[in-house]
RNA sequence: GGUCGGUUAACCGAGUGGCUAGGUAGUGGUCUGCAAAACCAUUUACGGCGGUUCGAAUCCGCCACCGACCUCCA
């Protein structure tokens, strides 16, 4: 299995090659959402970002297993509540049963991902699907002597942990800089020490979300699920663990804390983290009440959008950017950013109706060594985009005549859009699989041809009622030399 | 205050010590009964101040500004 893949891991802050443990086999566990309200721009950065890996990771030939959590208990929403579990706490509101709304959300979050085209995970588990997997990583850490039990809730004892190995190797973070700024709040007193963290919380009396243990009747620490699930379902070390970047601290650090602890080593070998998503300079987020859902960007329905974009839109919009670079949203880069997915589609349906010659005044395996190198260093999609646009510029050119392909270079390019556009960077033509597609090809066929008839005769008036017609049923003709195309508006 | 990252033209967004990234918008042109579209060409850069270098947006230092995270029961 060879490959040039390199990846940023974040535990070492650089470059590295790709170099799974047990090829052709990989592993690759990413954090899901939480389901407790509708998905946002900011699930879909992750979300495409490492759809984007899973989809080159399977073109270079790997068995990939692939894993992403949905969040079903646990979570604070932030330090004003009273401690209510986030899903109980919707679940109030709206008087539905809390399975009900992390079903509903859940069936929403995979309607939006169906729609921005992501490949399904190999193994989508539930944290409340694992709560005796979670238990019994709790067990194991007991029996290490790292974790510690107080009135039924159960701690995770970092100051223990550092002795032997180091906590905050992921974030920089220095746990005595992290005990002097720790602040001080009420209920923590249960803690043996403010950096720790809970592994099992004991449940209070009106807690829906609990499960029993033998220590209590309560549910597991946040940090946990992610821990437990990756070793069931990936083994003890597998090789790449993704997220955004908001989760290094402290969530992934309790993570490799945890692993670490009860396996007495390593358990992730590439760390990989996405970057914000980011409105009038600020991270995106459901608690900072400043984010837009996918549902809004789909159907327009927001007052700070324009006008709606579709989910191919919004997918060009995200691959467009590094994934380690923030991206702000803007009216303006979203419609950029669907002009240039239309150019880019436009092309590949010029390459199919090219005729080859018998000559390349091009160097196709050229453009195809660029268009994978720049996947191989660390998923650059805005520069293999650049290369995409630069081959749609040269397929313009041939098909005008000044430049030439011949048949086996023509085939090639078709591949390498195929390769590239559908199946890596997972974008598809909006259009296609709309019904009676070819009678209304066949019908705009008719109704062209009779327009030309009438241009022929310099009928004007009947010409342009013809087109004015088309438009108000929303088909726009576009006049050229040889005839006439049309499309939808 | 601490840790980490960022500051590129009208907007978005890559990037290497010397060679036009790319997209959108603008401008000019081709095509055209008109319109639209399409295509071609093209203008405006590298936060500030120093330093290293023959040469720096790219390396180093300082400053300014912006952002993420800094555990609460999760």
């Amino acid at each position: 299995m060879q490959n040039n893949l390199t990846i940023y891991n974040t535990l070492t802050r650089q470059k590295e090659i790709f170099k799974p443990l047990h090829p052709p086999f990989t592993g690759l566990y990413v954090c899901g959402p939480t389901v407790y309200s509708n998905a946002h721009l900011g699930h879909a950065r992750p979300a495409i970002t490492f759809d984007l890996l899973y989809r080159y990771l399977l073109h270079l030939g790997y068995k990939v297993r692939y894993v992403r959590n949905i969040t079903d208990v646990g979570h604070l929403e932030n330090d004003a509540d009273e401690g209510e579990d986030k899903i109980e706490k919707t679940a109030r509101i709206e008087h539905l049963e809390p399975m009900e709304v992390v079903q509903n959300y859940m069936n929403t979050f995979h309607r939006n991902m169906d729609q921005l085209n992501t490949l399904k995970p190999s193994i989508e588990p539930r944290a409340s699907g694992h709560i005796i997997e979670q238990q019994e990583f709790i067990k194991h850490l007991l029996n290490n002597g790292y974790a510690y039990e107080v009135n039924g809730s159960v701690y995770f004892d970092v100051l223990k942990y550092s002795r032997k190995y180091k906590y905050g190797k992921l974030s920089g973070r220095v746990l005595e800089e992290l005990q002097a700024n720790t602040r001080v709040l009420e209920g923590q007193d249960e803690k043996h020490n403010p950096v720790d963290f809970a592994l099992w919380k004991k449940a209070t009396p009106e807690h829906l979300m609990k499960w029993p243990s033998e220590w209590s009747d309560g549910y597991p620490g946040w940090h946990l699920e992610c821990s437990a699930m990756s070793v069931k379902y990936l083994g003890e070390v597998f090789d790449i663990h993704g997220g955004g970047m908001d989760l290094q601290f402290p969530h992934h650090e309790c993570e490799i804390a945890q692993s670490t602890a009860a396996l007495g080593k390593e358990s992730v070998r590439y760390w990989m983290h996405n970057n914000m998503i980011t409105i009038n300079g600020q991270k995106m987020a459901r608690s900072l009440g400043n984010f837009i859902t996918l549902d809004q960007f789909f159907s327009g329905d927001h007052e700070m959008l324009e006008q709606r974009y579709s989910p191919m839109t919004v997918r060009f919009f995200v691959l467009q950017a590094h994934y380690r670079s923030t991206v702000d949203f803007s009216n303006e880069a979203l419609q950029a950013a669907e002009k240039g997915f239309q150019r880019l589609f436009k092309g590949i349906e010029t390459l199919k109706k090219l005729k080859p010659s018998d000559e390349s005044t091009l160097d196709i395996n050229d453009l195809r060594k660029k268009c994978y190198e720049a996947m191989d260093d660390d998923l650059n999609s805005p520069v293999l985009l650049s290369h995409l646009f630069e081959a749609v510029k040269y397929i313009n050119s041939v098909n005008d005549g000044s430049e030439k392909l011949n048949s086996a270079d023509l085939d090639t390019m078709k591949n390498l859009f195929n390769t590239f556009v559908f199946e890596i960077l997972g974008l598809k033509d909006e259009t296609e699989g709309k019904t009676d597609e070819k009678l209304t090809g066949d019908l705009m066929k008719i109704i062209i041809k009779l327009r030309q008839e009438a241009k022929n005769k310099k009928e004007w008036a009947v010409s342009d009622k013809i087109r004015g017609d088309l438009k108000n049923a929303g088909i726009v003709l576009k006049d050229h030399k040889d005839g006439a195309d049309w499309e939808r508006e």
